[in-house]
RNA sequence: GGGCGGAUAGUUCAGCGGAAGAACACCUGCCUUACACGCAGGGGGUCACAGGUUCGAACCCUGUUUCGCCCACCA
C-alpha cells in the first residue's frame, strides 16, 4: 500500500480537479448500464438553455442532483444522471437576433434558412460551453446519453407526441385573442406574461344614444384605460340585474369618433361596481371581449396590427403607434365634449417575459393544447402519492394552478424550434398532420400542400424531457428500466412552465409519471437578496468561483446553504468558508498520512483509549444522521453536520488528543492502534465527503492508498455497532468539559497561555468518572498547559487559595497565585454570581408550582431540581473563590 | 381579490414543545512540529408585537405589524 506522505502544505484545486474528472470519464464511472441486479436511481437533468453559460443557481441545482447520484452510486444503485440543453425557442431566438442587430442585420435579412444555420452556430458554441462548465464542477453525468431538446431523437418525439394529441383531438387550432408581442412578433403563453404594476389612467367616455334622450339622459359613460381601443368597440355591455342601466338593454348607442351605431347587450360578465358599471366591447382586442363576442355572435373589428400600428381599420389613426394614437383619440373625443373626466389609476400591465415588451391581445390563428382532460390526470397522481412533491407546500401551488388551467397555446411565430408538423391543402383546405412529411394532401390528394409556419413552444418538447431523452417513442430497454425517474430538482420558478407539463404528458403517453419525487429548491439571489441577473450586474460565475476556490469548495458551500423554503442569499465570502474547511480536511489528512504506516492499520480493541472509542462511535453517528439528512434530501443538514464533525470534533479534538500515541509516546502497540482508529476515521469520512466534495476525496482516497478502485465505487459507509462504544462516549464529554473549564480558568483568571501551570486540583465524588479522569491526567496537563494535575475525591478539602469552577459533580480548583489580574477577577465574579443567583430564583419558582411536578415528565422535574442544587453549590463556590481573592 | 413564505446575535442564517446555536464580523491571547487558509478563550439576543393553548412556547393556535414571492379577465 503506498501512502503519499508529501501532500504539499496548503490544498490547492486546480489540477486535481482537472485530473480526477479525467480519470473518471476514462474510466466510465459515470456510465449508467442496465443491471437486473442493481436498482435503478435516475434523474433527468433541468436541460440548460443553450443563451448562454450557466449562472450559480445552475451549479446549485446541479449540485444538489450530483450529491444524490453520487450518494446513490455509492449504496448500490445503477445510477443515471441524463444531461442535455434546451434549443430555448425564443430565447435563443432573440439573443442571436441581439448578436446580428450588432452587424445591423435582422433576421429577415438573412431568410429563414439562414437564419435557422445561424442559431445552430450558436448552438453549437454555447452548448459546448454549457458542457464544459458542468464538468467543471464536476457533474457526473453519463455523457454518452448528452440530448438536446432540438436533436433529431427528440423532435421526432415531439412530432408523435403532436400528432397523438392532435388524433385524440386534444390539440386544435383556432383563431383566438393571445398574448402578442409586437417585438418578437409571436405569441406567447399566458405563463410568459409578466404582470407589473404600472401608472395607467382611466377615461370617461360618453357614448350618445342613437335615438336621443332616455331618462333624461343623452348618452351613457364608459370607463376605459385603452380609448384607442374604441375605434374596434362593437357593443356596450351591462349586467343583465343591473338596476342602474337595466332598462338600456336593447338600445343602441354611437362609438365616438367612428359613429358606428352599437348595441347594449346584458353579460353577467360584467362587475356592477366596478367603473361605471358598463363595459365597452371591443372583441378583437381585449380577452374578456373577446368571451363576451363569443357569446353575443358579435363582429370583431381588428384596429391595431401586430406589430403594435394602427391598421386601415383605424381611420385617420391608420398608421400610429398605440400610444401616439391613445394621445390622438382622447384629444378628439375631448374636442366633442364626450370626454367626461380622466383619473389616475394603478393598474398591472402584462410585458413580454423575454424582451419586456408591453404585450397586446391580439386575436390570430394559433395552435392550443386542451389541457383539462390532462390536468385531470396529473392532480389525481399526486392525490394518489405517486408523485411526492418536496416541500410538501408546493403541492398546494401545484393544485391551484393544474385545477384553474387553461388551454395552453403552443404556436410561435418563430423560426427556431420544432415546426409543426401540420399541411393545409390550398384546394380544399384541409389540415394534414403527420408525422413524417407527406406529399398530399390527406383529404383530397392535392399536391398543393404547405406546412405551417409557426414553430411550437419550447416547453412543448421540454415536456417530453424525461421519456423522449431515454428513446421514446420506441419501446427501448432504459425506458423499461429507467423510467419513471426516481427524482426531479429543479426551483419553483418553473413549476408551471414544465414540472406540471412533464407531470401531464408523462401520464398521458407513458401512462405513468415521470418522476416519483420532485424536490422543489430555493432560489439563489445576491447577498442583498437580489434576484441575479447580468443586467443588473450582480450575477455570480460559477466558473470565477471555481477558479478562486474550487468547484468542492463551490459545491460544500451550496450544498450547506442549501435549506427549505427560504431564498438563498450567495456572497463569495459565504464560499470563502468552504474553501478554507477544504484546507483543513487537506491538512487533517496530511497529519493522519504522516503518522500512518504503508501498510494497513488494525485496532486493538484492548488498547483504546478514551478519545478513540468516542471518535468512533462518532464515526457511526454521523454515518447514520448523514444518510437519513440525505435520504430525506435535506442536503443543507448532512453538509453542515459533515463540517462540523470534520472540523470541530476530528481536528480540534481528536487528532490534538492522538499526538501522543501517534508520536510513540504511549508505546509502539499503542501507537498501531491510534494510527488505526485514524485510518477508520478517513475511511468513514472521505466516503460520506465524497458526494459533497468529490474532487479532494477523490485525491486524498488516493494519497491514503486506497486508489485502486475510485471512492466513487467505494460503498457508502454503514454503522458498524461494533465500532460504538456509547459509554466512553459520554465519558468523553465528561473530559471535554474539564478541559474546557480549565482553559476557561485560565483564561479568566488572565493567566498568560504561555505560563505553565503548576498544578489543577480536580474533585470528583464518583469512582467511575475519577478513574476516567486520572486515565487522561496527560491529557489534561498536555491540553490545558499544567505540571500537574491531581485528582482527588469529593470529601477532600478544597485547596487553600485558590479559584474553581464546576462541571456537573467535578470541582476544579486553580491556585490563586498563579492569576494576575485580581482585581478584574473580582468583578467578574461577583457579576456570575448574580446571573446564576436569577437563574436558581427562576429554577425554584417553576418548582414551586404544584402543576409542574405533577405533570412534567420526571426527567425534566428531576433536570429542574438538579439546577436549583449545582447553582446554590456555584454560588457557594464562587462566594470562595471571592474570599480567595480577597485575603 | 386569493394563496404562500420570512421576521432569532452587528450581518447572513440554522433550530420549530423542555434553560437560545453556527458562520462571518468583533474583543483577549497564542507561529503549541497538520493547518496563521490556523489554535484557545470571550462579549453580544424580552427569538417582530398582542392575546391564547400548555406544568412548560422562538417553536402550536388566533389576531396585528412588516418585508418578499406567486396566482387572478381591476374593463
Amino acid at each position: 500500500m503506498e501512502r503519499n506522505k508529501n501532500l504539499a502544505k496548503n490544498y490547492s484545486p486546480d489540477e486535481l480537479e482537472q485530473k480526477w474528472y479525467q480519470t473518471w470519464l476514462d474510466k466510465g464511472l459515470f456510465n449508467a448500464e442496465i443491471e437486473h441486479d442493481k436498482k435503478a436511481f435516475s434523474i433527468v437533468i433541468p436541460p440548460p438553455n443553450v443563451t448562454g453559460s450557466l449562472h450559480v443557481g445552475h451549479a446549485f441545482d446541479h449540485t444538489f442532483q450530483d450529491i444524490m447520484c453520487r450518494f446513490k452510486r455509492m449504496q448500490g444503485y445503477s445510477v443515471l444522471w441524463l444531461p442535455g440543453t434546451d434549443h430555448a425557442g425564443i430565447a435563443t431566438q432573440n439573443v442571436v437576433e441581439k448578436e446580428l442587430a450588432k452587424q445591423g442585420i435582422t433576421r429577415h435579412d438573412l431568410g429563414r434558412e439562414k437564419f435557422v444555420e445561424k442559431v445552430w452556430e450558436w448552438k453549437n458554441i454555447y452548448g459546448n460551453k454549457i458542457i464544459e462548465q458542468m464538468k467543471r464542477l464536476g457533474n457526473s453525468c453519463d455523457w454518452r446519453r448528452e440530448r438536446f431538446t432540438f436533436d433529431e431523437g427528440l423532435s421526432r418525439a415531439v412530432r408523435h407526441d403532436f400528432v397523438q394529441l392532435y388524433k385524440k383531438g386534444l390539440i386544435y387550432k383556432g383563431r383566438y385573442i393571445v398574448n402578442w408581442c409586437p417585438r418578437c412578433q409571436t405569441a406567447i403563453s399566458d405563463l410568459e406574461v409578466e404582470y407589473k404594476e404600472a401608472d395607467g389612467k382611466f377615461y370617461y367616455v360618453k357614448y350618445l344614444f342613437v335615438d336621443g334622450e332616455i331618462n333624461g339622459e343623452w348618452g351613457l359613460t364608459v370607463a376605459t384605460t385603452r380609448p384607442e381601443t374604441i375605434l374596434g368597440d362593437i357593443a356596450i355591455a351591462v349586467h343583465p340585474r343591473s338596476e342602474k342601466y337595466k332598462h338600456l338593454i336593447g338600445k343602441k348607442v354611437r362609438v365616438p369618433l367612428v359613429n358606428r351605431e352599437i348595441e347594449i347587450i346584458e353579460d353577467n360578465m360584467v362587475d356592477p361596481e366596478f367603473g361605471t358599471g358598463c363595459v365597452k366591447i371591443t372583441p378583437a382586442h381585449d380577452p374578456n371581449d373577446f368571451l363576451v363576442g363569443l357569446n353575443h355572435n358579435l363582429e370583431q373589428i381588428q384596429v391595431i396590427d401586430d406589430k403594435g400600428i394602427m391598421n386601415e381599420n383605424a381611420g385617420k389613426y391608420q398608421g400610429m403607434k398605440i400610444e401616439e394614437a391613445r394621445e390622438a383619440v382622447v384629444k378628439d373625443i375631448e374636442q366633442q365634449g364626450l370626454l367626461i373626466k380622466v383619473e389616475d389609476i394603478k393598474h398591472s400591465v402584462g410585458h413580454c417575459q423575454r424582451c419586456g415588451t408591453v404585450v397586446e391581445p391580439y386575436l390570430s390563428d394559433q395552435w392550443f393544447v386542451k389541457t383539462k382532460p390532462l390536468a385531470d390526470r396529473g392532480v389525481q397522481a399526486v392525490k394518489d402519492g405517486r408523485i411526492k412533491w418536496i416541500p410538501e407546500q408546493w403541492e398546494k401551488t401545484y393544485f391551484n394552478w393544474m385545477e384553474n388551467i387553461r388551454d395552453w397555446c403552443i404556436s410561435r411565430q418563430l423560426w427556431w424550434g420544432h415546426r409543426i408538423p401540420a399541411w393545409t391543402c390550398a384546394d380544399c383546405g384541409h389540415v394534414t398532420v403527420a408525422e413524417t412529411d407527406p406529399t398530399e394532401c390527406e383529404h383530397c390528394h392535392s399536391k398543393n400542400i404547405k406546412q405551417d409556419e409557426d414553430v411550437l413552444d419550447t416547453w412543448f418538447s421540454s415536456a417530453l424531457w424525461p421519456f423522449s431523452t431515454m428513446g421514446w417513442p420506441d419501446e427501448t430497454p432504459e425506458l423499461k428500466y429507467f423510467y419513471p425517474t426516481s427524482l426531479m430538482v429543479t426551483g419553483f420558478d418553473i413549476i408551471f412552465f414544465w414540472v406540471a407539463r412533464m407531470i401531464m404528458m408523462g401520464l398521458e403517453f407513458m401512462d405513468d409519471v415521470p418522476f416519483r419525487d420532485v424536490y422543489i429548491h430555493s432560489l439563489i439571489r445576491d447577498e442583498k437578496g437580489i434576484k441575479m441577473s447580468k443586467s443588473r450586474g450582480n450575477v455570480i460565475d460559477p466558473l470565477v468561483m471555481i477558479d478562486k476556490y474550487g468547484a468542492d469548495a463551490l459545491r460544500m458551500g451550496l450544498a450547506a446553504l442549501a435549506t427549505q423554503g427560504r431564498d438563498i442569499l450567495l456572497s463569495a465570502n459565504k464560499i470563502e468558508t468552504y474553501r478554507l474547511f477544504m484546507n483543513k480536511l487537506w491538512n487533517a489528512a496530511r497529519f493522519a498520512l504522516m503518522n500512518l504506516d504503508d501498510k494497513k492499520h488494525f485496532i486493538d480493541k484492548n488498547l483504546l483509549h478514551i478519545q478513540d472509542k468516542w471518535i468512533l462511535t462518532r464515526c457511526q453517528e454521523v454515518i447514520a444522521s448523514t444518510t437519513n439528512f440525505i435520504n430525506e434530501y435535506n442536503i443543507g443538514e448532512a453538509a453542515r453536520g459533515l463540517y462540523d464533525f470534520v472540523w470541530g470534533d476530528v481536528c480540534d479534538w481528536y487528532l490534538e488528543m492522538s499526538k501522543p500515541a501517534l508520536k510513540g509516546d504511549e508505546g509502539e502497540e499503542r501507537r498501531k492502534t491510534a494510527a488505526g482508529v485514524l485510518e477508520e476515521v478517513f475511511k468513514t469520512i472521505l466516503p460520506l465527503l465524497h458526494p459533497f466534495i468529490p474532487f479532494v476525496t477523490e485525491e486524498l482516497w488516493a494519497a491514503f492508498g486506497y486508489g485502486e478502485i475510485s471512492i466513487m465505487q467505494s460503498p457508502w459507509p454503514v454503522e458498524n455497532k461494533f465500532l460504538r462504544f456509547d459509554d466512553e462516549a459520554g465519558s468523553m464529554r465528561i473530559l471535554q468539559d474539564v478541559i474546557r473549564a480549565v482553559r476557561n480558568l485560565r483564561a479568566e483568571a488572565r493567566v498568560a497561555p504561555s505560563q505553565l501551570l503548576n498544578k489543577v486540583v480536580i474533585r470528583v465524588d464518583t469512582p467511575k468518572v475519577a478513574n476516567m479522569l486520572n486515565f487522561s491526567v496527560d491529557q489534561i496537563s498536555r491540553l490545558c498547559r499544567i505540571k500537574g494535575v491531581d485528582i482527588l475525591p469529593h470529601a477532600a478539602p478544597r485547596p487553600a487559595a485558590s479559584l474553581s469552577s464546576v462541571v456537573g459533580n467535578i470541582e476544579i480548583s486553580l491556585p490563586v497565585g498563579d492569576i494576575l489580574d485580581v482585581n478584574a477577577e473580582i468583578v467578574r465574579l461577583s457579576q456570575e454570581i448574580l446571573k446564576i443567583e436569577k437563574n436558581v430564583a427562576a429554577s425554584k419558582a417553576k418548582l414551586d408550582k404544584p402543576d409542574f411536578a405533577a405533570r412534567a415528565p420526571k426527567e425534566v422535574v428531576e433536570k429542574e431540581r438538579a439546577r436549583v442544587s449545582e447553582g446554590e453549590a456555584q454560588i457557594k463556590r464562587l462566594n470562595e473563590n471571592l474570599e480567595s481573592l480577597k485575603n
